[in-house]
DNA sequence: GTCTATAATCAGATAGAC
DNA sequence: GTCTATCTGATTATAGAC
């Protein structure tokens, strides 16, 4: 069709189109951690993105949509981040693995989980169902499988529900509180020394409190 | 003094300004909840405390001291919640009553919660310094008390700063995040059932993953 | 595709009648 | 002490020149 001809102008103009919208969903995410969406404001995004006010409601349209995008892009990352890893079997090391994933998410996009937080936080006025649908799959599935192991006798008999939740609160609290958290431990920024002895004391207590230990039926 | 005399219209007159200042706190609580200090807005506040928004501005002058003055109540109430129980002395017995209360707070204040986890999430725009205040010298004399359990071989050697932030989190969760739950577990509300379940749940993964068992050295 | 100017909206705060 | 009317400021969103 002519309209889809590679003129080198309209090339640079996808490409300025593309950048610029990553800039400003960088900056958008930034805003929308640290304000919420109602605190946050387009002017500050688009200043933030070094483009001007009017560009940001071009490509975005509102100010919610933009928020949306940001979600959106933020749950793309989620799932890139927990690939199923099949070569465990184990429940020792398949939830030990699994604290550590989360750990390791809620390390390097702290602006994305406190989005989330915030959105969860509210009771979800923005995303509503959405918000169900990502993660209802996963938590069902993971509850029936603590079931059956729990059933099995590999681990103790507790509410599965409420382990997944710990997990997920103990995990998330050091990216959504980490105002509280390092201001107690009086660090500007977690070092890599402390976010092993995180990810030690998490995997300790909850793994020894659910009554799991390594290899615990190795086959001598 | 003449401005003390207690004349019936004066009398009647402090007896409305305590109730229209009670009527707009909790109407307050509720909405700095439910949307933040950014998204809460004076009028809905007047018109759920069933007041005109201008008395608002006549009580609490702005909506920023109206906030803290919610803030400052919210502590109070803390504070009452977690009288010095100085019978106690068992490292099992201390941990598990703290977690059943910090689980009761969670249960019958949700709303003061969410503010509280609003605010750590901003990074405390507006209660600053005087947030590290309330927690600071409590959260470090307790981890004294830990590191000295540790040493004394009545617990597992953690960092007893991350054993506190897990009991923060896990308890704090079920209020803070109780849509997210509340949607998971398909319930309205949570049930005296829900508690004992998440109550049982937490403290046994807690104690037993930090190494302690009720009575543990027992005399005799 | 970008930017300035402007319209429209909303909410906090205040003045002043009652 | 209460309430209506008004002022003010901020911010979203859009129109239209470039």
């Amino acid at each position: 069709m002519s309209t889809s001809s590679d003129t080198p102008s309209q090339v640079r103009t996808g490409r300025i189109r593309r950048s610029n919208e990553t800039l400003i969903l960088i900056a958008a995410e930034q805003e929308f951690a640290r304000r919420g969406f109602d605190g946050a404001s387009i002017g500050r995004i688009a200043r933030s993105a070094g483009v001007a006010r009017a560009n940001v409601h071009y490509y975005f349209k509102s100010r919610e949509k933009l928020y949306l995008r940001v979600l959106d892009d933020i749950v793309d990352r989620w799932n890139q981040s927990f690939p199923e890893n099949s070569s465990l079997d184990e429940p020792y090391d398949i939830i030990k693995h699994y604290i550590a994933a989360k750990l390791h998410f809620s390390r390097h996009n702290p602006a994305a989980s406190k989005i989330f937080a915030g959105e969860i936080l509210r009771g979800a006025p923005l995303m509503g169902d959405r918000l169900e649908s990502i993660y209802s799959n996963w938590l069902h599935s993971k509850v029936g499988i603590l079931k059956s192991w729990m059933q099995a006798g590999k681990m103790d008999s507790l509410d599965p529900y409420h382990v997944i939740f710990m997990i997920w609160s103990s995990t998330q609290h050091y990216a959504d509180f980490d105002f509280q958290v390092k201001t107690a431990l009086k660090i500007q920024e977690y070092s890599e020394d402390d976010f092993e002895k995180i990810s030690a004391t998490l995997t300790h207590i909850i793994l020894k409190g659910c009554g799991l230990s390594p290899q615990q039926d190795a086959p001598l």
